[in-house]
DNA sequence: CGAGTCTGTTTG
DNA sequence: GTATCAAACAGACTCG
């Protein structure tokens, strides 16, 4: 993959740039005149001056930082309704943050070819997962519309299209296996909407009868709560009140015992052994474990808990890379050029685009027979990392 | 002036 | 009373 590269449309991202000046300009004319005072609008010192001094915005329920109050994304929601320079300042953050992080940044380490050479470090993370640097391609944006368009600026070269294959609920799919809850197991097996069915088992509600909403908690929750989130949190992603948080987390372990059983098991092991480890053996020391300082041993707590299900993905990932190379690369099919923790890319011929999608999809669903799920592979293909 | 920290934003 | 895990990086800022 670092050899390879990914190739990059410098033209696309040449364009992209000029647009988003243009805009960001724009914004901070508005800004300082709403403000009625020029500073530098990337500064959170300079702008929670601004903001809280003389403009003299509401502080209350407003986080603290080391130097005044905060102007986090979180923070700004809160004071949205106050002044429109709110809107204003989010959005050149937005803008700021795409151009700078990556529409300027990634024409400059292109090659000739305009392909980009990241490194993919094998010993940094703690739980075994690959990390990303020089620049970082595991975290090109894709959650808001404006910062996925960047996407279309990777390409594949002349003839050629790339080919993602992506494990489908990796993360639940495994804790499901490590913790044997056949329950949900089965509605993997069954092809069942998750989160949906988590909603119907945590309420005590036939599935059909599960409303958006409660979907939606339960959603949160399997993403969440599984790594200790705490009750606090939860309620205020999901608006409600504390105590109908921790109603539900209650009731998701009290319907998911396996999967408490497992968490408060790998526990009891950080504690007596001094490390956790992946369904195939690789360790995490867990020293924190016994520290005196409450955050710190409920910080480790929640790692320890972590580690095993998503070092157990990177394992079967790592796993899947090296027979990928054996029947995909070492055969001259096409080449991987991106690993994203649960994704994959290939590069190759469009000739060879649905040989390929077989294998990706046959290797990656059956990488680990001696686990009890079975594993989900979606496989797409496209002329750009936009459309796959 | 360079190294390191802080704040904030991006991803799985 | 404390509270989701795992990463990288830009720009501002501080320190020696």
């Amino acid at each position: 993959m670092e050899k390879k590269g990914v190739k990059i449309d410098p033209d696309f991202l040449d364009k992209k740039s000029k647009e988003f000046s243009l805009y960001l300009e724009k914004l901070e004319k508005d800004i300082i005149q709403l403000a009625g005072e020029g500073f530098n609008i990337s500064s959170p010192l300079q702008l929670s001056k601004i903001l809280f001094e003389k403009l003299a915005l509401p502080t209350k329920g407003i986080k603290k930082t080391k130097n005044g109050y905060s102007t986090g994304q979180k923070e700004l929601e809160k004071l949205k309704d106050y002044h429109p320079i709110i809107a204003k300042i989010e959005e050149f953050r937005e803008y700021s943050k795409l151009k700078n992080t990556y529409i300027d940044a990634l024409p400059k380490l292109a090659d000739k070819n305009n392909r980009i050479h990241s490194t993919f470090n094998q010993d940094i993370t703690s739980t075994g997962r690959l990390s990303s640097t020089n620049p970082n391609l595991q975290n090109i944006p894709i959650r808001s519309e404006l910062g996925r368009q960047i996407r279309q600026g990777f390409i594949s070269d002349n003839n050629n299209v790339i080919i993602s294959a992506d494990y489908s609920q990796f993360e639940l799919r495994l804790a499901a296996a490590l913790s044997n809850d056949t329950g949900l197991i089965n509605s993997f097996k069954n092809n069942e909407d998750i989160h949906s069915k988590t909603a119907s088992e945590m309420f005590n509600i036939p599935l059909d009868e599960v409303s958006k909403d409660q979907r939606r908690a339960a959603k949160v929750i399997n993403f969440g709560v599984l790594y200790g989130m705490s009750a606090h949190r939860l309620a205020s992603e999901l608006g409600t009140n504390y105590y109908e948080a921790k109603h539900f987390i209650d009731n998701y372990f009290n319907s998911r015992k396996p999967i408490a059983d497992f968490i408060q098991k790998t526990l009891l092991k950080a504690e007596q052994e001094g490390y956790v480890e992946t369904f195939y053996g690789r360790q995490r020391p867990t020293p924190d474990i016994k520290s005196s300082n409450f955050i710190i041993r409920e910080t480790a707590k929640r790692a320890a808990a972590n580690m095993p299900i998503q070092g157990t993905e990177a394992d079967l990932m790592k796993r899947a890379m090296i027979k990928i190379h054996k029947k995909i690369t070492k055969t001259g099919l096409g080449d991987q050029i991106l690993q994203i923790h649960d994704s994959i890319l290939i590069e190759s011929p469009k000739e060879n685009a649905a040989k390929i999608a077989e294998i990706l999809k046959y290797e990656m669903e059956n990488i680990a027979p001696e686990l009890p799920i079975n594993l989900k592979v979606d496989i797409n293909i496209g002329q750009n990392w936009l459309d796959i």
